[in-house]
DNA sequence: CTTGACCTTCAAGGTGACTTTAAGGTGTAG
DNA sequence: CTACACCTTAAAGTCACCTTGAAGGTCAAG
């Protein structure tokens, strides 16, 4: 992770934007929040990311859509930061929670799997008609 | 599913909620928003809830736990209902959507159960130093 | 027949995670 | 040297998902 054959062009808050697909302003709300910093500063006062912001913030992304909040995905600090800091049994307990909370959303996904797959299967069996599926109402709000 | 061994009794917001786990404005709540209703009321116009219900409100924590939003759930209707309806193509289109984003979250799961995975063996491997986790802020807020 | 734990509705408040707005500086292409 | 697309900060706005509060009705136990 020292000895790297990554491009180490720093890139501009915009392109780590357009990279990972996501909004600039939820960049800088991401730093404010303590969750990825930029590398450093270019003169005029520019935020410039490395090639593993990238990463890290696909990381982010991705524990976001399995139900982790930013909290969470915070206090497990830099992820798969660069060094340092001792491993404490605290941090070791840590890491066993959130891997144990992985496992419970695990199966919670299955159900939701399974469920789903229930009803699509009864819902070609039946064609024409379905027994499961219902829509309730027209859906008020959307987003997302 | 229509021949059942199930205790049929009919019950209030207060057991369907302690019975599941979840506040009894929830339960209001998510009547309100169209995702669960009462089977019936009582003359004094308590809600009363069949079994199914607390499975229903199961599926629907699942299904949250693991990132979808109550729109994501409503819009799938009563999901395990009872009956009714034709199950057009539109229909099986939006389950066969659902599991393609169930495929998805599987996939950011396992990279993060994967990415918690190795700091953890790193964390233990190095005894005492831990090259991967650096907590980087006191956590401003918390919750949850 | 009152106490106390339940239930009702309606409305307002709170939190997390952005998103938008305003007002302005930077940098390169023509 | 002027467009124009980019960047900056600070603050306010939005949306989903509850949570809390007020004011009151219900019902079994004592």
């Amino acid at each position: 992770m020292t000895t790297e054959a990554t491009t180490d062009r720093l890139m501009t808050i915009g392109e780590v934007a357009r990279t990972a697909g996501v909004a600039t302003p939820t960049l800088r709300y991401y730093e404010q929040e303590g969750l990825l910093s930029p590398t450093t500063r270019s003169r005029a006062g520019y935020r410039l990311y490395d090639a593993q912001a990238v990463e890290q913030l696909r990381f982010i992304r991705s524990a976001q859509a399995v139900g982790f909040t930013l909290d969470d995905i915070r206090t497990l600090g830099r992820l798969e930061g660069e060094s340092g800091k001792t491993c404490k049994a605290e941090v070791r307990q840590l890491l066993e929670q959130r891997l144990a909370e992985v496992t419970e959303k695990m199966k919670n996904l299955k159900r939701v799997q399974e469920t789903l797959g229930q009803a699509l299967d009864r819902c070609q069996r039946s064609n024409g008609e379905c027994k499961v599926l219902k829509e309730i109402r027209p859906a008020r709000r959307k987003r997302r």
